[in-house]
RNA sequence: GCCGGGGUGGCGAAAUUGGCGAGACGCGACGGACUUAAAAUCCGUUGGGAGGCAACUCCCAUGUGGGUUCGAUUCCCACCCCCGGCACCA
């Protein structure tokens, strides 16, 4: 007799939006926060809600993280699965724009499309925990941590340049910058400075930096943010600039042993200290303050004319163009080594960002400075003297950038270069031309945004009181509801021609002031939504302490890795913030954080233009959400990403059938299969051990295998057989396993069932399959006892008949390793 | 250029404290059962090559070239290609 499957039997639409009502009405994902045992707080980054709806790769790394979730809450936990929308920024402004719909019509209708989206998904999410950036009732307590930092002294106001499009008049983000040009209008973009909000992380960059060690993080992430701190040893070393009349008519370099120095000294950092002998000049960023003061009447115009196309240049631009510019100042400084003079010049390949807007220039051993210098004719001298290398070797068109030993300075030279970075730094030290610093490549974080689109940042100016903090009872300061959120050319945000929003009294004098009308960053909304999820309801307090004690910090993040730098670095920075202040126990919010893959389409990056974008909808209509979660999941591994190949899904739509056929058609008397009791076993061990490790590819073909022996030669499975697997299958499959759990005869949800225990001895044999080998070519097994001795495999091998004829004579060496193989060299 | 992650069948992929015959699981393909027929379902075969009626036997295969080892997808050296991020950071 044969048992055929008939999928008629399930009917995924109808399973699904059966449960899904269920779920709504028991309260199923909602856990009780107050007092649910074993906390477990299953995090994943909220998505923009964009016009287009939800991406498939939203869904992936949803699906990912509720496997994970509601595999945790089989597990006996209490799961917290939030989720919101991050719904403020320049992308949604723009959109707005593009459209002509205003962003406060538009975000309501693309949260209510995504909302009905991720409904279908079949997520664990607990919605009565949920935010909206651009909801007053969240954003009123962003504006209130932004005052946490002000009161700390940790934000303040100064210019910064901006890219500013003289078209579009409007500020621009880096990424709507697209060589040197404006992405809109294709207008050559400038650089304006406009006096902006910071916060100070820089000051946080080594707690940052050391912290990373105590997290369980992917560690692409944290490599990643190590590179972004990118602390460097160094120093910092001074250099006197000497009055250039008194050296007016020398050559550029001479050696003059009693220079006075006309006052100004400048100071440049640099790694590579014991080079010092080999700097041949002096480079100052275009920007640098001391600029003007050096420059001597007969270069005054020409630094000039540099500085102001340096001004007016791009950030883009000027930061990958790699040609080298630059002029001479008419200025020399001493070097603090040898006392020669050098010629100072100014060039944008200096950066006014990093270090001290100044370098000393070593053409030798520096690939930019021997660019430089060989473009400008200045001199080159060796001071490292690499493998068979002597003092001198000449250059063949590059520096000499490896290890080696010193030459050309002095009594330094014969040191290699690293005893040398510390002989010299003491000496330049005890000489008081110099110290050791440690130097940062991470900025103070820009929360200015001259846009419409964002929390309006709390503060008000005023004539006689200056700077004053909107008093936390005023929040929040609304964002007006305004026709015109269309920048202009004013350079300053459109909020600033609504003089009925921006003109109050100031909350210290009363008297007439002004609100500030930059609006914030949208990774500030990011950097503490977190802490808000379990406090939802709570009107009087951004988050409350008994909650987020229990909570938080998060158990698990999971993740896109496009955020391994600015999103976890700025949401780690407002947490110790918080933490210094006395508000939070913790100042590391995500205890365990990884990074998923990226889904591609059949080998290619998945884009509008293109036309190959998934849309979740249509697959979910045509094959369920239990199927489409699943197969996204079998796709690769799920920290790597996944080909979607629609060809594939029919295996994962047939893998349920079968679960369903299978529950369906089950025999309720009689006993099991041992055997395939043992393969079950073996399965939820390897199931338990996947899921955690995130390996749901392997997993869901581990359950595909047992699947085939369940139903090998189309025997009727028992239910001892298929019961527990309902269960490992509920993660990934949701609905489906709620509905054969109920067939089965359960009141409850699966999701409150424990997860099937394997039993160990059941999985234990006596014998095991010793791998035999001859001339290391694997050449059969023998089925032997376990903890089988060396010379009782070998009689073993000797009596077999398949096995016994490759021992034509005694073997040379046996290589026997218990418990797995045995090898014959002959 | 620098930092990550990868190159394994027709395709997505398994397996790396070096060893249970590389390719689990799935797709596709091929053959068969059922059917008037098709779909669906079920069963079987499927890395390449050579030999044999056959059970089988042999050779080649994890990006390329070397090396270590009784034994290498796994370890070491050199190189090529793909993906992601950063990029004049002194």
């Amino acid at each position: 007799m044969t048992a055929p499957v008939e999928p008629i039997g399930y009917d995924p639409s109808a399973v699904e939006s059966r449960w899904r009502q269920r779920w709504a009405e028991r309260g199923t994902h909602q856990a009780d926060l107050a007092h649910g045992a074993r906390p477990f707080y299953a995090l994943m980054m909220f998505p923009y809600p964009s016009a287009e709806g939800l991406h498939v790769g939203n869904l992936f790394a949803f699906t990912g993280c509720d496997i994970y979730a509601r595999f945790q809450r089989l597990q006996g936990h209490t799961v917290f699965e939030p989720l919101g929308y991050d719904a403020f920024g320049i992308h949604s402004e723009n959109f707005a724009l593009k459209v002509g719909v205003h962003p406060m019509e538009l975000i309501p209708r693309n949260i209510a499309n995504f909302r009905r989206q991720l409904d279908r998904a079949g997520l664990m999410v607990d919605w009565t925990h949920s935010v909206d950036t651009t909801d007053p009732d969240y954003y009123k307590w962003t504006q209130w941590v932004f005052l946490q930092l002000y009161e700390q002294g940790l934000a303040y106001k100064k210019a910064a340049a901006v890219n500013w499009c003289p078209s579009c008049k409007t500020v621009l983000a880096n990424e709507q910058v697209e060589g040197g040009a404006c992405e809109r209008c294709g207008t050559m973009v400038e650089q304006r400075f406009l006096e902006q909000w910071f916060f100070r992380i820089s000051g946080f960059a080594e707690r940052l930096l050391g912290n990373l060690e105590t997290l369980d993080w992917s560690e692409t992430t944290k490599q990643a943010q190590r590179n972004w701190i990118g602390r460097s040893e160094g120093a910092r070393l001074r250099f006197r600039v000497l009055d250039p009349l008194a050296d007016a008519g020398s050559s550029a370099v001479s050696v003059t042993s009693e220079v006075t120095t006309g006052g100004a000294e400048i100071e440049v950092f640099t790694t590579r200290p014991d080079t010092i002998f080999g700097a041949t000049y002096l480079v100052l960023a275009p920007e640098h303050p001391l600029v003007h003061a050096v420059t001597t009447a007969d270069e005054r115009a020409a630094v000039e004319a540099y500085r102001a196309a340096a001004a007016k240049q791009d950030l883009i631009t000027r930061k990958t163009s790699k040609e080298k510019t630059g002029v001479f100042t008419g200025a020399y400084a001493a070097n603090p080594a040898n006392g020669e003079l050098i010629p100072i010049w100014i060039a944008d390949y200096v950066l006014m960002e990093y270090g001290t807007g100044a370098i000393m220039a070593v053409p030798g051993h520096d690939e930019r400075d021997f660019e430089f210098a060989t473009k400008f004719g200045l001199p080159i001298v060796r001071v490292v003297a690499g493998e068979g290398e002597t003092a001198r070797t000449p250059f063949d068109g590059a520096p000499f950038v490896g290890e080696g030993v010193l030459v050309n300075s002095e009594e330094f030279d014969g040191l290699p270069v690293a005893e040398a970075i510390r002989a010299i730094s003491d000496w330049l030290e005890s000489r008081r031309a110099g110290m050791a610093v440690v130097n940062y490549r991470l900025h103070d974080w820009c929360i200015s945004r001259q846009r419409y689109w964002g929390p309006p940042i709390p503060i008000i100016y005023c004539d006689a009181c200056g700077t004053v903090p909107v008093p936390a009872e005023q929040l929040p300061v609304v964002l007006p509801n305004i026709p015109d959120f269309k920048p202009d050319d004013s350079g300053v945000s459109p909020l600033a021609r609504h003089e009925e929003w921006y003109r109050v009294p100031c909350p210290r004098c009363g008297a007439k002031a002004r609100r500030e009308t930059d609006v914030s960053d949208t990774f500030l909304d990011s950097a503490w939504y977190f802490l808000r999820y379990p406090s939802v309801p709570r009107a009087d307090v951004a988050f409350d302490r008994e909650l987020t004690k229990r909570w938080l910090p998060v158990t698990t993040y999971i993740g896109g890795n496009e955020h391994a730098v600015l999103h976890l670095l700025y949401a780690r920075f407002i947490t110790m913030v918080l933490h210094d202040q006395g508000l939070l126990d913790f100042e590391e919010p995500f205890t365990k954080f990884r990074a998923h893959g990226l889904i591609i389409r059949e080998g290619a990056k998945m884009s509008k233009s293109k036309g190959n974008v998934v849309n979740p909808d249509d697959y979910i209509d045509q094959w369920g959400a239990d199927t489409f979660r699943t197969y996204l999941m079998f796709l690769g591994p799920f920290e790597e990403g996944g080909d979607f190949r629609d060809a594939g899904i029919s295996g994962v739509k047939r893998f349920l059938d079968r679960l369903w056929a299978s529950v369906r058609d089950h025999a309720a008397g009689g006993t099991a299969d041992t055997e395939v009791m043992r393969k079950l076993h073996a399965t939820i061990k390897k199931v338990g051990e996947d899921v955690p490790a995130l390996s749901y590819n392997t997993a869901i073909a581990a359950m595909m295998e047992y699947m085939n022996t369940l139903r090998k030669g189309e025997r009727t499975p028992h239910r001892a057989e298929v019961e527990p697997l309902v269960v490992l299958v509920a993660p990934f499959a949701p609905h489906i396993a709620e509905e054969l759990w109920e067939m089965l005869g359960h009141r409850s949800s699966v999701f409150d069932a424990p997860w099937p225990a394997y039993d160990p001895a059941l999985l234990a044999s006596d014998t095991f399959e010793l791998v035999v080998q001859f001339n290391g070519k694997t050449r059969g097994t023998l089925t032997v006892a376990k903890g089988i001795a060396q010379a009782d495999a070998l009689s073993a091998l000797r009596g077999d008949a398949a096995l016994g004829r490759f021992l034509t004579g005694e073997p040379k060496k046996v290589i026997f390793v218990p418990g797995r193989l045995l090898n014959l060299v002959l």
